[in-house]
DNA sequence: GTAGGGTTAG
């Protein structure tokens, strides 16, 4: 060998940086071992260029060769599994290094702890920095910013220990200790208990004791004791803050930055901007959106998909949109922001031709994506693309997800299908507030208020502590099947067993019950005594539609009254009374009020009913003839109601409310959506097929009786859902039991 | 060698 390739050999050990491909440290490597100098030092070093390459194998495979591998070959090979999601083997590694007796340096630990940070293992975690306090090198910069990460990552996790015990306790803890560098301590599989029995009951009562997330504390005790902080330690404790959900520090914390002349940059900002979208209004929002746009990192895909975010939060989609649309990158979480936005702000069909797009553009959609876009599925009732959804959910092997399963629960039974929802539901292994809720507004939707009533019992047997939403669906269960002792006692429960404030929801809720089950005055007295800070014109208009079933005009031009009050222009309430004005015969009233809706400018929204057949939707509109089909479905109509009038079907009038002949009236009621609806679905799918009809306004009371009918007549099941619940019809019968 | 964004029930 030359002198001048052993001179080579010799820079590059002492330049390891001049590496940069696998064939050039291999080239090393071998030479290293032809001239027999490849001792424990050089083969660390030839380590550290393989990993630092990425080269995983050909690291521990000279790795292995090493008897007592100094402590650089450890940290590298620790650092390297860690760089490639290898967490659980970066531990096992740091476990063995400690107990062949060698003290790791401080470039090692930011590897361990983002390593028991991405294994959720905050035991481990707290033994490390104990072991960093006891080494004395808490102060290093970034030791110091991944224990504020660790601990603000897993800070809504159980912690046995608190971290005033780390730091108080630790260093005198024998196990920590280094002549006992052969303790097991770091070894995961361990069972050994690192803390006494005593010391752990201690530990609870302190933590116990305290108020604060104790994550959130550990973090801001670490950042105050480091000596230097970098932009990353006060992005990592401004990040620990807004995730706790403590905006008002956060934001402190990002102004104090300024003063230590430190400017927030695309970290701290993606962070602090979810705030705005909540909790601040989005003026302070758009401010920062302008100083994003001053220091140019509007680009940044996390800011822009924060942007998205904030600006559809605050019902502002059309700065969300403008914001995706200049996005020079877009990933899938940008992608997402807006789905997710579209669905927020109601905006369905847009929901979905976006996912859509994002597919076409070879965007792969992750589990948060399905949990997005399904509920669009759910409020627009399309089954198929809700199954199309399914399908895809079920190959891309997230169904376990929560989020999902209980968006796919909620899309079923939104979509008709109550029982494809309760087989989801029964597959899941844990059902957390959220499932159990959706199931339980699945079964009170479709008039199965006994089986929700128990499902919600059965959920506070399995611990599982109702929130007001689920409140919210066990009053509406038993507002659709009449249950008003059961409903009471709900009610009451709420604020007394469970300390939860009633809010607009209930009350409507419970004001819904008492009006069906035709206890009017009991209602309007409840609803005029209910302090809510909201608006109560939801609970008056519904109110006012239990006036008109019942036929109870005279509390209906009270509740009318306190109604207009608070909402001059519902539409429906107008609609509601004039309909009853009209059935009274009370005809100058009803024209004041139709005049008063024409000064405004109102229209009536025509009712309107829509059929998936084939994949494909078809709207039907009262009265409206243009559909091709008209003429085979009125042929079907005739001929079925031929044999409904032997069945003894006598069409009910009374809900026809212009002013003309009966003969005129039956044929409005003969052109009325529902009905069109259900033909065209019966002439056009096979004997058999369930017909699943969605409806815009309540279903019409003599189409309610007519379907019936139609059901026994054609033996088909005949699900329609009207803007309150479902009816499912079979064998001449209709599953809400007439109480609607 | 450390740090950030989107999701389910009314």
């Amino acid at each position: 060998m030359s002198s001048s390739s052993k001179t080579l050999i010799k820079t590059l050990i002492e330049n390891p940086a001049r590496i940069r491909s696998k064939y050039q440290a291999k080239q090393l490597h071998a030479q290293l071992i032809r001239t027999h100098s490849l001792s424990h030092t050089s083969a660390s070093i030839v380590i550290s260029i393989y990993t630092n390459l990425k080269l995983l194998h050909e690291a521990l495979l000279l790795f292995r060769t090493l008897e007592s591998p100094p402590v650089l070959a450890w940290k590298s090979v620790i650092r390297c599994f860690t760089d490639q999601s290898l967490f659980s083997r970066a531990l096992t590694s740091f476990v063995e290094m400690r107990a062949s007796g060698r003290c790791p340096d401080h470039n090692v630990f930011p590897s361990v702890l983002k390593s028991c940070t991405m294994m959720a293992d905050l035991r481990l975690g707290e033994s490390v920095h104990g072991c960093i306090v006891r080494l004395g090198m808490d102060c290093d910069l970034y030791t110091g910013n991944a224990l504020m990460n660790m601990y603000a990552k897993l800070l809504g996790m159980d912690s046995k220990f608190s971290v005033d015990k780390v730091f108080d306790e630790m260093p005198q803890r024998k196990s920590f200790s280094e002549e006992d560098g052969k303790s097991s301590h770091f070894d995961t599989s361990s069972v050994d208990p690192v803390m006494s029995c005593s010391e752990v009951i201690e530990a609870e009562t302190v933590i116990a004791a305290s108020n604060l997330p104790l994550g959130i504390d550990s973090v801001r005790k670490v950042f105050e004791l480091m000596p230097r902080k970098d932009v990353v330690s006060w992005n990592t404790i401004v990040a620990g803050y807004a995730q706790s959900g403590m905006y008002e520090d956060a934001l402190r914390m990002v102004r104090e930055m300024g003063s230590n002349e430190l400017s927030p940059d695309a970290f701290t900002l993606s962070s602090v901007l979810p705030i705005f979208s909540g909790y601040v209004d989005v003026n302070k929002g758009k401010e920062i959106h302008g100083y994003v746009i001053r220091k140019r990192i509007d680009a940044d895909v996390y800011i822009g998909s924060s942007l998205v975010d904030m600006y559809a939060k605050s019902a502002r989609i059309e700065d969300s949109e403008r914001v995706f649309s200049h996005l020079s990158r877009r990933d899938s979480i940008s992608w997402n922001s807006l789905v997710a936005g579209y669905v927020q702000n109601g905006r369905y069909n847009e929901a979905l031709k976006l996912f859509r797009e994002m597919v076409s553009a070879k965007v792969r959609p992750g589990p948060v994506a399905f949990s997005s876009v399904l509920p669009a599925c759910a409020h627009l009732a399309t089954l198929h693309l809700g199954k199309q959804l399914h399908g895809y959910v079920l190959r891309g092997g997230c169904s376990d997800n929560m989020f999902i399963a209980s968006a796919l629960v909620d899309m079923y039974s939104k979509c008709g299908n109550i029982k494809a929802a309760r087989k989801i539901f029964d597959r899941m292994n844990v059902h957390d507030e959220v499932s159990w809720t959706a199931i339980i507004m699945g079964h009170a939707l479709h008039g199965h208020g006994d089986e929700a009533v128990s499902l919600f019992e059965e959920m506070k047997l399995q611990g599982v502590r109702p929130n007001r939403v689920a409140f919210v669906a066990v009053l509406t269960a038993c507002s659709h099947v009449g249950l008003v002792d059961e409903a009471w006692g709900y009610f009451n429960s709420m604020s007394e067993v469970y300390g939860l404030e009633h809010e607009l929801e209930h009350y409507a809720a419970v004001a819904d019950l008492l009006g069906r089950a035709g206890k009017l005055e009991e209602a309007f007295d409840f609803v005029s005594n209910m302090r809510v800070v909201e608006p109560m014109g939801s609970v008056w208009s519904t109110l006012l539609s239990s006036c008109s079933v019942h036929k109870n005009l005279e509390l209906a031009e009270k509740v009318a009254e306190k109604l207009f009050a608070v909402d001059s222009e519902n539409m429906g309430a107008y609609v509601l009374m004039c309909n009853m004005y009209a059935a009274n015969g009370r005809w100058k009233e009803m024209a004041k009020l139709r005049l008063r809706m024409k000064k405004r400018g109102m229209r009536k929204k025509p009712a309107c009913s829509w059929i998936e057949v084939k994949s494909k939707t078809h709207g039907f509109v009262s009265g409206d003839r243009s559909h091709p089909s008209m003429e085979r479905i009125n042929e079907f109509l005739k001929a079925v109601l031929e044999q409904m009038e032997r069945e003894g079907y006598v069409a009910d009038t009374s809900g026809v409310l212009h002013d003309v002949d009966e003969e005129h009236k039956r044929e409005l009621l003969y052109g009325h959506s529902e009905r069109l609806a259900v033909a065209f679905g019966i002439i056009n799918t096979e004997a058999g097929t369930t017909i699943r009809v969605t409806k815009n306004i309540r279903i019409c009371r003599d189409c309610h009786v007519a379907i019936k009918f139609i059901s026994k007549i054609t033996e088909r099941e005949i699900i329609v859902r009207d803007n309150s619940r479902f009816h499912h019809f079979n064998n001449g019968s209709c599953s809400c039991g007439d109480y609607w």
